[in-house]
RNA sequence: UGGGGCGUCGCCAAGUGGUAAGGCAGUGGAUUUUGAUUCCACCAUGCGGAGGUUCGAAUCCUCCCGCCCCAGCCA
């Protein structure tokens, strides 16, 4: 459970209007009990859209000490599977939420929801219809004109209730009947234009087999499974308004034990992102990602293999608001939580991205010493630890420039800077290969400035990440970018706007020891570079991390370099 | 041209008749053994537009404009 503001937001006033509303009702006296749900259907991976309403329904009864339950919306057996059931319940738990014991589907009131659809046939307001898909679409109307009639809408009631029974053994095929709510043809909301409550469908569900033949469509599923469940507070997203209506008949029709009420609001939608559930079923099924988990993936697993803290996840859907304008939030806003959330807690360690050797003239061959480095600059109880300072080193590529511009204040020939806990160095010759790239500096160290002071008081302008040649590791570094090359990204042709270049693969890095021995799974700082996780894909002899984030570099920004 | 929503700073978002919170981004500056962090300062005479009511309007009224959602036996 995430604890520590609950209590104290109990008696703030609501952040947003869904939990106005809720202040007011128990104001009211409305309910002695708040009680929400997070209704995922079972058909895909949740993604940080979900955390989004995870982090409303659970939050809000959190802070107004209710419940929430984790129902799955299962009524649509040829597209869910129990992979998604599984995967949803790690993702809801990893975001830090927990729903108890309560934990249910709607297929378990498969049974009650069959009950009242023969009572709303036997109280006239349902019916068999026979007319066909495409009939039924062709009757339907359009926005501007009203629909028809079903020839079957004023079938005997003993004629339904023994066709729909005939639905349920299975004597039909599929598509060849559906039971309708017989509400209004001609009505201005197409919701209430005779909606759906059961097709025929002869699928294997995950959890109740084959023992249906029809199933109940989602308005008709709904918002009863919110009744039975005592939900006071039905939250869902914009596009549900126009079936508020619906909810509201069947639960005024029928003999629920409840009467829950249904509120909605924005979904989160972010920039250099996609979040539809066909968007990211595809980035899979094609190939473009390596998995629902791909770091790269805007999913929940994706964002835990990235490195991503639970906590920043949290603290980026607090910070967005909940609010009823459509809105896309900078995708900048997320990163900031990642880093601040990371700045906090992540351990410092050193890795040399892309290496560049280093030889210290004046340095004794063969000599080694231990020096001594923070785990974390700001939290001294994070420890210290050694790293070992010899003749060879690697310095980052990107931290020598032969011919630098006046703002580069890194190493160049003839200039000074100090490596990180060790000494002052100063470059005297660049040694190149036969097509003039850089391959070796020759460098020499001030003994005197151990650990990082000179005693004459003089500066350096730079300070850079280092690591012993021989006392590191080789390591595979994955680097991402955004998935998507715009910041609005076409849904409808999501592979054209696929950035070619959201993963750059750096086979050649080094790391420190303590980075390979580290048992965790939460994100280091490599100083100066970014936050790295250990990667699943990685082995002890194939050592593999994924870049949750760079640091923020307003250097690169200046001088327009790299990411 | 039907119905349902929404329009406050580049991006989120408070505000519900008393004279525009906050965050992100951005821009200056200070500190810094991470060009990171931290700190300080700046950043809407204006609330989609036009009228109107009022001593006073982002908030109320009228008209207009723009954007999103709905014609699945998906959710």
């Amino acid at each position: 459970m995430v604890s520590e503001p609950a209590v104290a937001e109990t008696v703030d006033t609501g952040r947003d209007f869904i939990r106005d509303i809720i202040q007011a009702d128990l104001a009211a006296k409305k309910y002695q009990e708040i009680v929400t749900r997070f209704p995922p259907e079972p058909n895909g991976y949740l993604h940080i859209g979900h955390a989004k309403s995870i982090a409303l329904n659970f939050g809000v009864a959190q802070e107004f000490s209710g419940r929430c339950n984790l129902r799955f919306d299962d009524t649509n057996p040829i597209k869910e599977e129990q992979e998604y059931i599984d995967s949803i319940q790690a993702d809801v738990r990893w975001l830090g939420f927990d729903w108890g014991k309560n934990l249910f589907y709607a297929s378990d009131y498969f049974d009650r929801l069959y009950e009242w659809a023969e009572g709303l046939i036997r109280a006239g307001l349902a019916y068999v219809d026979d007319q066909s898909q495409e009939e039924i679409r062709a009757n339907r109307g359009t926005l501007t004109e009203p629909g028809k009639n079903s020839p079957f809408r004023d079938r005997s009631v003993e004629e339904n209730l023994d066709l729909f029974r005939r639905m349920k053994a299975g004597e039909f095929p599929n598509g060849a009947r559906v039971l309708r709510a017989k509400i209004d043809m001609a009505s201005p909301n197409i919701n209430l234009r005779d909606p759906v409550m059961y097709r025929i469908l002869h699928a294997t569900h995950p959890r109740t087999g084959d023992t249906w033949k029809i199933y109940p469509s989602y308005d008709y599923a709904h918002g009863q499974s919110d009744a039975i469940e005592g939900i006071t507070h039905s939250i869902c997203t914009l596009e549900f308004e126009d079936h508020r209506p619906l909810y509201d008949w069947f639960i005024e029709k029928l003999p629920v034990p409840s009467q829950p009420h249904q509120y909605e609001f924005a979904r989160l939608n972010l920039t250099y992102t996609l979040l539809s559930k066909r968007v990211l079923t595809q980035l899979v099924r094609e190939g473009h990602v390596s998995g629902w988990d791909d770091p790269r993936m805007p999913t929940i697993a994706g964002l835990k293999r990235r490195g991503v803290p639970p906590a920043a996840v949290r603290e980026f859907v607090r910070r967005i608001g909940v609010a009823k304008s459509n809105s896309v939030v900078d995708v900048g806003m997320l990163e900031f939580c990642i880093r601040e959330e990371l700045n906090r807690t992540a351990l410092r360690r050193m890795a040399v991205l892309r290496p560049l050797k280093v030889v210290i003239e004046n340095y004794p061959e063969g000599q080694v010493e231990e020096l001594e480095a923070v785990n974390h600059p700001d939290d001294p109880s994070k420890g210290t630890r050694r790293i070992a300072f010899g003749r060879e080193l690697y310095i980052e590529r990107d931290d020598f420039m032969e011919n630098p511009p006046k703002k580069f204040f890194r190493l160049s020939p003839g200039s000074e800077v100090r490596l990180r806990y060790a000494y002052f160095i100063k470059c005297r010759e660049a040694i190149k290969d036969a097509s003039g790239e850089v391959v070796e500096l020759r460098c020499t160290y001030d003994p005197e400035t151990r650990g990082g002071n000179a005693p004459d008081g003089r500066k350096v302008k730079a300070t850079l990440h280092w690591l012993p040649a021989a006392q590191s590791l080789p390591a595979e570094l994955r680097i991402y970018n955004q998935l998507f090359a715009k910041p609005n990204p076409e849904a409808a042709n999501f592979a054209a706007d696929i950035n070619p270049q959201s993963l750059e693969i750096l086979r050649d890095a080094r790391i420190e020891p303590a980075i390979a021995t580290a048992n965790s799974d939460e994100a280091m700082q490599f100083e100066r570079q970014g936050y790295f996780v250990r990667d699943k894909d990685s082995t002890p002899e194939r050592l593999v991390f994924n870049r949750t984030i760079g640091l923020r570099d307003t250097f690169a920004k200046e001088v327009g370099g790299k990411g």
